[in-house]
DNA sequence: GTTCATGCAAATCGTTTGCACAATG
DNA sequence: CATTGTGCAAACGATTTGCATGAAC
């Protein structure tokens, strides 16, 4: 009743491709280098197997929020807390920490004009229905 | 030949109902709340002019990334450089401050259980292009 | 009156899903 | 053979856009 998983050269050879590249390659980037190897492949099937990948912690989806655009009327850098549960996002008044650029750029060289913490958690709504 | 902004009382209503919020609502909430006043307004209209107010920059779009969903293989919790240029993502080999939840949850009482720091700038590619 | 903003509907685009067939075990 | 994975195409849902009409100036 579990469900099994079933080897799948598709699937073996999308992994591949994610973990031999350094950059966070788009599902329709992962299909057309898929794709050479198995031209009838479809996108459908990178998705579903995208899916079952991060289902099963091999590789991660970046967390860019909700499919939703979101907006907001503070225009002031702040940071953000992101409920894992409900999906809310609350502005924090966290101080902005500005070492933080500083120490990136001695430690990479990669100049950055701002930045934005997220945390991730439960927030106390979601904490207190059980 | 610059283009003249009007005024609109659609556009104000949005702003406003923006301001009055400490969500950080979609365009479909806004529309929502908006449509209590003036009935006939559609969700293009909405997108358009939220679409303004972040030109002008009254209003924050909170950048969630691409529309894409984007994929990596690295599984381990690490931070990220965004080229606000190219839209490049690129890992961060920084070593993750776990003090910060900490403090997090000593100012706010919130309780995450990780944290992404997300570094805004111009990558090395895109400054030396001019 | 000229130009910009609106409402409406159709188009767009990334992602998901239903289905018949092929591959796995 | 029983079940899962695939390709294909259609469906979906958020966002964008073309167009005729209405509001701003």
């Amino acid at each position: 009743m579990a469900g099994q998983t079933r080897k799948s050269k598709q699937r073996d050879r999308i992994l591949e491709v994610l973990k031999q590249t350094r950059s966070h390659p788009t599902a329709k980037w992962i299909y057309d280098k898929v794709r050479k190897l198995y031209p009838d492949l479809s996108l459908g099937t990178v998705y579903r197997n995208l899916g079952m990948l991060v289902k099963q912690g091999f590789v991660s989806k970046l967390d860019f929020g909700s499919l939703y655009d979101r907006f907001e009327a503070r225009t002031l850098p702040h940071h953000h807390f992101l409920c894992e549960q409900c999906g809310s996002v609350s502005d924090l008044d966290l101080p902005i920490d500005h070492s933080l650029t500083k120490k990136l750029k001695s430690a990479t060289g990669l100049k950055a004009s701002r930045h934005e913490i997220r945390f991730y958690g439960v927030c106390e709504k979601c904490s207190v229905k059980k």
